[in-house]
DNA sequence: ATGAAAGCGCTAACAG
DNA sequence: CTGTTAGCGCTTTCAT
């Protein structure tokens, strides 16, 4: 094995101190530009690469991000798998050109365990509040979606559900939408607790009652089934459905099916993650898409900004979503786009 | 913040040097049992946690495992996403208890990239043979399901799914199938090969005709629906289709009902991984349970087998998977369980 | 503007 | 069996 080249072997190499070569690869220190530049090019050069560890324990600072995802299959805590997966890989990218690495926690953490890790931050995604992670006070913390707060509010990511969900029902009455009603999971998910809010007050300007019915984890189609036939049952019938989940929304097109109800004809239906199995679906199902990628980025971002942006008041980022319309929600004939 | 309480500091409280005290927890040297004990103990009482940097600085290694996670949301590289989650999970839990950080790196990096990376060892899910991480020869590597052997081949974790495609052969065969066909995607992935060569040599056995359809991705339940009606428009047509994704054997169902054909009366289906989807089909779906979360701890097992273990030759491993017979290939009238 | 020197907290030779 | 001594590769005062 070829040896590291190390900050002394270029600094030998470009006849300077390791003093100089660490500042001017780190932008510290006033040192003329024009060694700087030629510092620069023989560490390209050499192919130098940090040893991660050594600087570490120089700093005090791991490079080290955490990212926690909830439960692992059983229950509905992640909205889509393909939207984690996403989100992960989008967070793991941007962290590693900033040079940090993100490393997975599995959920249920001990407190001693999660006191433990060497990280600098963390990001915890849906948080329910419950997560020991939340609680460590000398690392950077990010939610994704907003943590019940307990203490000090973590800065966040996330969509703006209150305006998705006005969009979506604007969407519905557009479409001669006139009774929509809400299929959720328990409250206690702020993305779950803002839609519920913005679907009551839009009600409440439009002059409609609002009708809500809950699935309990696990989410499942087979689940959502019977709370869909509980609000298709009702009198007078809804003539549109808001699903918090996209499995829940497959249960409410399987009840529609049931009852020989046809969508979009005699139900509108939507759902608020977009995912495959929406895109698949007979007939396709209007979704809104949180733009896992850019959570998953962001998220990443404004923790590195926390540790080494001192100065400035950061904000927590509110990242757009996207209503996707397929036939679910269209009463009139879809138009084809060519190719 | 309370100083972070150190090997001296514990020294000092025990009354003996650093140096026994690094033997004493990590069981090196040869220490009188009570000696050891007492560190220990004293170690316990002030909540000394090593410092992972410095010991990464020390002895060179990072304690610092990786996991390459495949395309994320495009294609359908990994099988089916829950099973995904679960490995991770399941990898990241055993690596912590092992005291190892694993750290989640996207698809694609680049060779230099790569080569940056502070890590001892890597696993790869599913690898196609394209990934650079795979080129570092400097760390341990496994993969889950085998590499396309390029060089060396890694040790890897997998399933036999050979054995089981045979097992599902049978079930069908039990079931009254006498033309089973095979629904894949593209080869290339060892879990694909293994079972078209399965089902290739189960026919041959048997004197019955080989009939097999590949879907492209990304294999979603829609791209299915045409291979499918290619498979069921064949004559003499299948009486049994083994799919080897979830989301495409959900295309089957949707063909059959197309064809007025009934599931399981016409036609048996079942599937290679698990999942919600085919659990909530209507009817449910047969599967083969891969077992995700062993996997996922055995092969970070195994990374660490190979890091720690010099001596011993060591194995890959073959995790066993488990056939969830579901309505989908009952043809007996399906006996309900109490509760 | 630059460099010498002193650690960061731990482990590993090597002496006692 | 235990303790002293030297670093691991980098950053960072502090002189020059």
């Amino acid at each position: 094995v070829a040896k590291r080249v190390g900050i002394n072997d270029i600094a030998k190499a470009a006849g300077v101190s390791p003093t100089t070569v660490s500042h001017a690869l780190n932008g510290k220190g006033r040192i003329p530009a024009e060694t700087r530049a030629r510092v620069q090019a023989v560490a390209k050069r050499l192919g130098y690469t940090a040893h991660a560890q050594a600087r570490a324990l120089a700093t005090g600072r791991s490079f080290t991000l955490a990212i926690q995802i909830a439960g692992g299959g059983r229950g509905a805590m992640v909205p889509d798998f393909s939207y984690f997966i996403e989100l992960l890989n989008c967070a793991s990218e941007a962290a590693i050109e900033a040079g940090y690495g993100l490393v997975v926690v599995p959920p249920g953490l001990s407190k001693a365990t999660v006191r433990s890790l060497p990280i600098d931050g963390a990001i915890v995604v849906d948080p329910t509040g419950q997560e020991n992670l939340l609680t460590r006070r000398d690392v950077a913390l990010v939610t994704t979606s907003r943590a019940p707060t307990k203490g000090r509010q973590p800065l966040w990511v996330d969509n703006d559900q209150t305006h998705a969900t006005r969009q979506v029902l604007e969407h519905f009455a557009s479409e001669g939408c006139i009774r929509p009603a809400l299929l959720t999971t328990p409250p206690g998910q702020s993305y779950v607790d803002d839609v519920v809010a913005s679907y009551q007050a839009w009600c409440i300007e439009h002059g409609c009652e609002p009708l809500i019915e809950r699935v309990n984890p696990p989410a499942t189609e087979a689940a959502a089934l019977p709370a869909a036939l509980r609000l298709l049952g009702h009198n007078p019938r809804p003539d549109g459905i808001y699903a918090t989940l996209d499995r829940t929304a497959i249960g409410i097109v399987q009840a529609a099916g049931k009852l020989k109800l046809s969508v979009p004809e005699d139900l509108l239906v939507a759902a608020v993650t977009d995912s495959p199995l929406l895109a698949a679906s007979n007939p396709p199902v209007t979704a809104l898409d949180l733009n896992a990628p850019e959570i998953g980025r962001r998220a990443v971002q404004l923790l590195i900004a926390q540790l080494e942006h001192t100065d400035g008041s950061l904000e927590s980022i509110t990242v757009p979503s996207t209503l996707i319309v397929r036939a679910s929600s269209m009463r009139r004939p879809t138009r084809q786009l060519p190719g």
